[in-house]
DNA sequence: ACCATACTTGACCGGCCGGTCAATGAAAGG
DNA sequence: CCTTTCATTGACCGGCCGGTCAAGTATGGT
């Protein structure tokens, strides 16, 4: 967007922002228009182009806002204390839990963007994901205690994996057309975590 | 489609064939355009609607193929002779390897029906999927041998639990848009499979 | 009151594309 | 041949939608 669009009120912003954040979550990319976000958000669409130069940087403009959202969220908490990498990932999963409890929205909007196969938005979208998970591992990960681990299996690998669990495991959930049941998804993580550990740490920290 | 098309001769059913496989690897469903398929397959787009009742039908016809194509592919070989979980694993990932070896744009053609998004094929095609997993798994997975897990482990989680690996994966493998490399693929698989079989089986089977 | 500037509107354009249909051609059968 | 049937064409329609723009309205400074 131009500066047009951040020296709006804040109020004025929230309203266009949650009108994109619903009709795109709602709808893939080239289905979500532009007509109904403006309609939603009460203004013409004249306008909405004159704060936002074209769809797909508005589309943009709404993922780096949850972007931001997601990781002004995590961000406080004593993360320097938990050196156990198990312990920090209950952590950061316990965070997000309550988040997407309270505003459901955001899981429905991050699948949605999560997924995204649209030429026009997939591959700066993928960029900001990749941004997104080396930030987070640079600043939970990077002072952990890898005394722990046996020395074949490599930390990060190990991340890697149990992102390839949730990611693989949302997307059957998506598959099989049900909502994301949070609850359910902390379950499984408990089973994935301590397999995880088992086969990561030595006997002597299991 | 209505018989018309089955009614075709092999040449002309694979040219059209063919040329849809080739449009809906490329594009996401919506951008796919039928103008295209028919000028790649050398007919008029007439035709093509004269052989399919609309696009949405002869896209999931393009899924059936595929989906029996896999499944032939498949089907020979001496299934019931093995009985260790993870030797049928191995089984059906040499298969799938060979398979995708020998025809790269059946993965792509996959993998874009496997993250569809668009709503108008997105349930149905979730469908097939359902279907497919569970044939799979009835024909593969109902004679195993369970007596070597461990009593508290379902040997269809552990299944699942594959599964999500591989999902989640080739989904960041796309995200990093990087082409996928099936022995990348198997030399994880083989550290998955490993971790798995650490957890499910009991010791002395190990 | 006036003017300049910024904000806001909605009608409109043009491109894309799924789907239709009247017309043409090709076979087949008598 | 002639006619009936089927295969095939491509021009065309209509809907959708991203993006534009001339015109209108509010605002604030002088």
């Amino acid at each position: 967007m131009a500066q047009t669009f951040s020296d709006l009120s804040q109020e004025k912003q929230q309203q266009i922002l949650d009108a994109a954040a619903e009709v795109f979550a709602e709808e893939d990319y080239k289905r979500a228009s532009t007509d109904d976000i403006a309609a939603r958000a009460g203004i013409s669409k004249g306008l909405l182009f004159y704060y936002f130069k074209n769809k797909q940087s508005l589309y943009l403009y709404v993922a780096d806002h949850l972007r931001s959202l997601v990781e002004r969220h995590l961000e406080r908490g004593a993360l320097a204390e938990i050196t156990d990498f198990f312990d920090m990932l209950d952590y950061g999963a316990e965070e997000k839990l309550r988040l997407f409890r309270r505003q459901p929205w955001i899981l429905n909007l991050a699948l949605r963007l999560y997924y995204v196969t649209d030429k026009e938005v997939a591959s700066p979208l993928r960029r900001r994901f990749m941004e997104m998970l080396e930030e987070m591992w640079g600043a939970y990960f990077s002072h952990i205690d890898r005394e722990k681990f046996r020395p074949e299996v490599e930390p990060r690998l190990v991340l890697d994996q149990l992102i390839y669990l949730i990611d693989g495991y949302l997307h059957q959930q998506m598959m099989r057309g049900v909502k994301i049941d949070m609850d359910a998804l902390m379950a499984e993580y408990a089973v994935w975590r301590d397999m995880l550990r088992q086969y990561a740490y030595k006997e002597e920290y299991q």
